[in-house]
DNA sequence: ACAATTTCTTAAACTAGTTTAAGGGTTAAA
DNA sequence: TTTAACCCTTAAACTAGTTTAAGAAATTGT
């Protein structure tokens, strides 16, 4: 429970109160390699803090290919937030790709602490004002520049998340096959 | 000032007070056809409200070649957040590409705004979340369809603004060039 | 420690989308 | 009402990335 409260300093730190009021309605939950937190055509129930581990969001395509959205790993949040909202069913799987260990909290507790405690409203703006800048990056990087350039990009930006990802997962989130981040791969070393 | 009010019914709704405080920190402004109003370099200073009109917002390659990532029409909100909240110089453009009108709340304002009125956080934090969801499906369907696919669900999706542009925006958008859109579009019309 | 599964690489044939070029059509401003 | 700027289309040559296949290497569960 510290990571999370340390990461709120990040934004507006809770006073006690608040704290109290997030800490009694967060659940944590050991989740194994390769289980799912959610499943396509499942409604998202959770607002999720990964405290340790690593997770992949994907969509999977009318050919059954699957097409990584984004990684996300310690001290950072995950959620559908489409199927959250909008209790629609999710097109997302969000599977865990290292053993991990999260805290989540359900949709119903997390709007009481909206309501009641406003900083969690504000919090919760920045946050996902940060994931917005993340994509909006990340839709632009897709557009303009070459499968190489992102590779580069990638291993600068994900120093971290490169060595603990095979090859295929991280093709996956480049919009490449396996095989031509290889062929990538190969290029790059004899240079 | 009355279409924004109506706006903010579609979230939590505003009381009189908030309205108020809401609308003397509006600067209504006229935007003519290919005028920015925002430029690379530029720190965003505002967020703004389209009231007629509409806008591309594009960031341009090391090659000088632009990239669509949004359109903004009537009675949506646009801005840069990377720029607006990390104060830093903006990596976009947002031009105007019909003659438009907007309102426009100033950083500081939409601060004040937050801090006072809570309701704002919570309504803005909804806003964005929206936002959130629509880049990320075009994210997925970026990596996840053909060019052809993702013509025909613009079409779908934007009917609208289908007749309003020229097809060198639309291919932009699509992420190809004007060349295979015309191509697309040929194929298309003879069946 | 072993067997099973997943992962990585190479290479050849292929394809979706780009590039370059050129002609004709439309819009906008002077 | 002419000129400039932009827009759309077609077509041929090209290229970035895919597909298929197959063998070797690394991880993983038991």
């Amino acid at each position: 429970m510290e990571n999370i409260i340390k990461h709120f300093d990040k934004y507006l730190p809770l006073d006690d109160n608040e704290k109290q009021a997030l800490t009694i309605r967060l659940v944590e939950r050991k989740v194994n390699r390769k289980q799912y937190i959610l499943q396509e055509g499942d409604i998202c129930k959770y607002f999720i803090y990964v405290v340790e581990g690593c997770f992949k969001t994907y969509g999977v395509d009318h050919s059954g290919k699957e097409h990584n959205l984004l990684f996300t790993a310690e001290d950072d949040w995950i959620t559908d937030i489409d199927s959250l909202h909008k209790e629609r069913p999710s097109k997302l799987f969000i599977e865990a790709i290292e053993p991990s260990k999260i805290l989540q909290i359900s949709k119903g507790d997390l709007w009481y602490l909206y309501t009641n405690y406003p900083k969690f409203d504000r919090n919760f703006r920045v946050i996902i004002e940060d994931k917005y800048i993340e994509l909006q990056n990340r839709l632009l990087q897709t557009f303009s520049t070459t499968a190489y350039e992102r590779y580069e990009s990638f291993l600068e930006q994900y120093p971290n998340l490169a060595n603990r990802l095979p090859n295929t997962q991280i093709a996956s989130y480049l919009g490449i096959t396996p095989e031509f981040l290889s062929k990538i791969r190969s290029e790059r070393a004899s240079k």
